[in-house]
DNA sequence: GTCTATAGGACGATAGAC
DNA sequence: GTCTATCGTCCTATAGAC
């Protein structure tokens, strides 16, 4: 028994999910409709019913992402334990989902700095803005959680918003680099989240004494 | 008195200066061959003349950009100092080079994952065999040194391999949020390189002891 | 809701004037 | 060498069948 409550939104988060793969291997412009259909596996006609212009579909793809970052980042920042702790399972929880919503997160990183200035409506604009705001409240959070650091003295003194750059960087980077693999797991992901986090936490700079760099 | 060999070479400066500008603005699928005149200010005949196809001219913007870069590289590799003078050199080099040359370090962003797939002759996939290899070089170098580094017990045991990715990521997402101002000056980019290479080589987490962090 | 067909426009690349 | 004019192709978006 098929209950109607789910039908559209099904339809439109399969679309989303084969938008984002046809995104991910082109980009926004070199895709086609005709391409994304094709992953879909039906006709643009499809997708013309539930979207408004490949712009749209676009933007929404880049909005889910940015939701899902900002529920994760949320959550860690809500939890227990010291700045230090949630600083370093927000860098974890993001490296993963690069990993496991990879198509996702690489139209994330095309839209960051994509200037839709040409053939954008005041409702696609709107949708821009609620993406900036969704990434700006991210930063923002990790923003306060380095000072916090600093302040009880878990952290080096420093400008924080000008960390939070290479910090954000070197993860969305992994979508340049990191290709899912077969034998990949969640624990080898884990794992690779764990040396990078850990990096980008104490650098590689070896200690004057005998601190553990782990 | 003009001198005829340095004639053809010029223009085809001037046009990689014009697409790379085009190019960092809309991206390669983006960007029309009208658009590189109209920055020229020319007419697409101009740069046919010149060029082969948009992606030939794509191709050798991005290649002028690794061919810059590794000669940057190389030069402080090959100079004095311990593993981590050069690594920091090095580091400090390249994100000079991108605020400097942000156009073309955009270019090189974009070309590192586009899948030419389609559309690319045998000689521009020379052209493209030849970017990849610069790149390997360029990482190979930094490979070399971090492990030099730690063998003399300069930098943290680590995968060398896995920790060049965050680092030139971080500094290659410079190109997303950093913009040159009127007030910038060679002094002001100096240091905001040494800012993220300090950060990339001491990382975040405040020493046990009283090490110095700058 | 999803299909086919097509209008309408933009762009890569070339031909030929100058 | 650079320009103008244009051909052919591909793509967005819509109209209308089912």
């Amino acid at each position: 028994m098929k209950v109607s409550v789910r039908s559209k939104s099904d339809g439109r988060k399969e679309i989303l999910d084969a938008a984002a793969v046809a995104f991910m291997e082109y980009g926004f412009a070199g895709t086609s409709i005709d391409m994304v259909a094709e992953v879909l596996g039906s006709t643009k006609g499809k997708i013309y019913y539930h979207f408004k212009s490949k712009t749209s579909l676009f933007l929404d793809v880049h909005r889910e992402t940015m939701t899902t970052y900002i529920e994760a980042v949320e959550e860690v920042a809500k939890g227990p334990g010291t700045p230090l702790d949630k600083l370093s399972g927000i860098l974890t929880t993001l490296a993963t989902q690069v990993m496991e919503r990879l198509p996702y997160a690489k139209v994330a990183v095309e839209g960051v700095d994509m200037h839709m200035s040409r053939s954008t409506t005041p409702e696609q604009r709107a949708v821009l803005r609620e993406i900036i705001d969704l990434r700006d409240r991210g930063e923002a959070i990790l923003v306060r959680i380095i000072e916090d650091g600093i302040e009880q003295g878990l952290l080096r003194p420093c400008n924080p918003r000008l960390i939070v750059k290479p910090m954000l960087g070197a993860l969305n980077w992994m979508t340049v680099w990191y290709r899912p693999r077969p034998q990949d797991t969640p624990e080898s992901r884990k794992a690779l989240a764990d040396t990078l986090v850990n990096y980008l936490l104490n650098g590689i700079v070896a200690p004057a004494d005998g601190r553990a760099s782990a």
